[in-house]
DNA sequence: CCCCAGGCACCTC
DNA sequence: GAGGTGCATGGG
């Protein structure tokens, strides 16, 4: 058993923002508490990885200006890229345009990184989304991977991994509609059937971002708006725009002139009017302002 | 009863 | 390429 801690050094970072603003759906709080409860200031989230190979659990908590973790495997190389802890924010945030919303969502949320995930978990969490609301895209991970997934013991609890391709190929669609998963069974069946048959997300790492975008869209059930999700919470597009409901609301209301008709053209707008390069950033803070800023 | 949720596949034209 | 339709499920 690995235990340690990151020091944050003053580097600004916000755990709970990062795991809970709708980027990832393959962490779960220690007490088992949903998405949306109380938080309780330094609890401690877990999630697992295959980094080494083997499946492994990590649980991690921010606390006293850093990141405390347990971990079956060594855990530090994999948090850092996960929670995004090499992006300098400072210099993300001096490249956004000066614009009051965007400035109050960055205050509200300082520190919120975007996650790399796993490509697979995070292509199959995000064909999940479809028409969903977080907390339930969430519940529909875990319970994925109660049923699929590969148990491990670690500190006297047995929590699962998230199901492999292999895994997931091998389910019916009934199945997969038994956990609620309803019309997207089909899809995150017959995704994981051709990453099963050796097809790769992450083949789109390194290309340039719209070629990146159309090569995730031959998986079933990944539309533009999903891979550009997958760009952005895992293979690391920091300029990638998701085009939701909320930020296509956000655009009617403060980038109007940014609708273009069709998802290519209108994402070339507002990535743009973004601040490029690190558009996908100002985008996350935005989602998770004015999702909140609802209740 | 209604509407909506981090949309997509499939069908026309 | 643009435009419509059906699709599961649960919460407000």
């Amino acid at each position: 058993m690995e235990r340690g801690r990151i020091d944050l050094d003053g580097v600004p970072f916000d755990l709970q923002s990062t795991l809970e603003s709708g980027q990832t759906y393959l962490w779960w709080r220690a007490d088992g508490a949903d998405y949306d409860a109380t938080y309780g200031g330094d609890d401690w989230y877990l999630t697992t990885t295959r980094a080494t190979g083997e499946p492994g659990v990590i649980k991690v908590r921010q606390r006293e200006g850093g990141l405390e973790y347990r971990s079956t495997v060594d855990a530090e190389p994999v948090l850092r890229r996960r929670l995004g802890l090499g992006d300098d924010l400072r210099t993300i945030r001096a490249s956004v345009p000066d614009d009051d919303v965007i400035e109050a969502a960055y205050d509200e949320y300082w520190g919120m990184r975007i996650v790399r995930e796993p490509a697979f978990g995070g292509v199959i969490s995000f064909i999940c989304s479809a028409q969903m609301r977080v907390s339930r895209i969430h519940g529909m991970q875990q319970s994925l991977r109660e049923a699929f997934g590969t148990p491990i013991e670690f500190e006297g609890d047995t929590y699962h991994a998230y199901p492999t391709p292999e895994q997931l190929a091998a389910a019916t669609e009934q199945e997969l509609r038994d956990l609620s998963l309803g019309y997207r069974a089909p899809y995150v069946q017959e995704t994981a059937e051709m990453v099963a048959d050796g097809a790769d997300p992450r083949e789109a790492q390194g290309l340039p971002y719209e070629e990146a975008r159309d090569l995730l869209t031959r998986y079933v059930g990944v539309g533009d708006k999903v891979a550009d999700c997958a760009l952005l919470f895992s293979l690391g597009y920091l300029e990638s725009v998701p085009l939701d409901t909320w930020i296509r609301t956000a655009i009617e209301e403060y980038y109007p002139d940014c609708e273009q008709g069709n998802y290519t053209d209108t994402s070339r707008a507002i990535r743009e009017r973004l601040g490029g390069e690190y558009a996908g950033y100002t985008q996350t803070y935005l989602f998770h302002y004015l999702r909140n800023r609802e209740e």
